[in-house]
DNA sequence: GTCTATATCCGGATAGAC
DNA sequence: GTCTATCCGGATATAGAC
């Protein structure tokens, strides 16, 4: 036990720092100039890297903006575990953060929203390799509801139809030109304002049927809604 | 007035031919092995042409998507005057047309489709560039709903509704492998079984009150629910 | 294992000659 | 209107420094 497994942690520093600051940079510049035309040759020059060493870290400059979304999601989930009050509240402020989380970059986000609705994956309607974030933002939206009372049976249509309404909601904000994006976020109250209250709706006899009926008929098509929140 | 303007006639013939033949050429390409893996170079090749020839005719490749859609919503509208029936039945006409249509192209669907969600994508249904088609493909719906009794007022809001739930379909559609995509078709049928019958809520005092705040809602986040039928 | 440098391939797009 | 030559940038590969 000379000298083999102690010098471990040094490298392993070094090596984070640069992945850090190669993503860092790429983030700076798919800001400013957007992601097409920002070139590899860019980013490593700016990182102080020569073109194969960035390659080293990213196989791709797809993988250096997957990997800005990876980090926005954990951000996000932070600020939203932190989150309190009524259902409504609680689901104003996850979108709301959703939108400020993004709002440096919402120059790049066109290419981060490409990548989450993959149906070339040959493993299903959407691609595995997104899944993970994916159902970890819908499991958000569903450990709010909770608090609603719904019965468990409808919650994962609810979830997964309210972050369908975040999805349009993100399409509206990186097109938004208003003042602070005002706009968008006005529209997220509207939004939760009238969806909220119908919610209980759904809670009763005839609402449950419609629900087991549209989970029906989305399974006959191939969709699957699973009772998924294995997240957390 | 010797040989001045007589003989436009044949050159402008030959033009269309050798642009049809491209368009052909490119899509038969697109079908067989995506969109993305066909290159410009194929396609010139396979139409007899040189790399900068297909250029002069199509400024991009996208410029071939782009003819393709308007192709496509072009037979669409053909089919679709001619439907006649119930609300439901011809709603029901026009959806399963649409998929039908573009059964030949699922494969080159499949292949742009990951490009849905990107409204800066030229590609996307969200692009000023597709505009013109994508208010035919409306208009077309609002067409239908006419005769629904609908007040005029809510007709653009649902026909608009609508036209969102035919692009979730199409989704559904591309990557539908049961035999004669009857999965999807059957959810065509169960889609507009549970909706149609919901249309006369939407005619009711209430049911209007609601419509009016989602217009609202939406023309305040910069997204207007024009009476935009001016198609035809 | 980390990185540089460089050469190469490929494909979209353009320029300019004919 | 058509071609050839060329540019540009993403991606890969490799040889070698440390």
């Amino acid at each position: 036990m000379s000298s083999r497994k102690p010098p471990s942690a040094d490298p392993e520093r070094k090596r984070d720092a640069t992945r850090g600051k190669l993503l860092d940079r790429a983030l700076k510049l798919f800001q400013k100039r957007g992601v097409e035309a920002t070139t590899m040759r860019d980013i490593a020059k700016a990182a102080g890297l020569s073109l194969g060493a960035a390659y080293y870290y990213f196989p791709s400059k797809e993988a250096l903006v997957f990997a800005y979304y990876e980090a926005n999601q954990a951000e996000l989930e932070e600020v939203a575990r932190r989150a309190s009050g009524t259902v409504r509240e609680r689901l104003g402020i996850v979108f709301h953060a959703k939108l400020e989380s993004i709002r440096p970059h919402r120059k790049m986000l066109s290419s981060i929203i490409q990548r989450l609705v993959d149906p070339s994956d040959p493993v299903g309607p959407f691609s595995t390799q997104t899944r993970a974030v994916r159902e970890h933002a819908i499991g958000l939206i569903e450990q709010v509801l909770h608090a609603s009372g719904l019965p468990v049976a409808v919650l994962p249509l609810v979830a997964r139809a309210l972050w369908l309404a975040q999805l349009a909601l993100l399409l509206v904000f990186v097109n938004d030109d208003s003042p602070g994006e005002q706009r968008t976020h006005g529209l997220v109250d509207d939004l939760l304002d009238m969806l909220v209250p119908m919610l209980p709706l759904l809670g009763t006899p005839p609402g449950q049927a419609l629900c087991i009926k549209i989970v029906d008929a989305l399974g006959r098509a191939g969709i699957p809604v699973t009772p998924a929140s294995l997240v957390e």
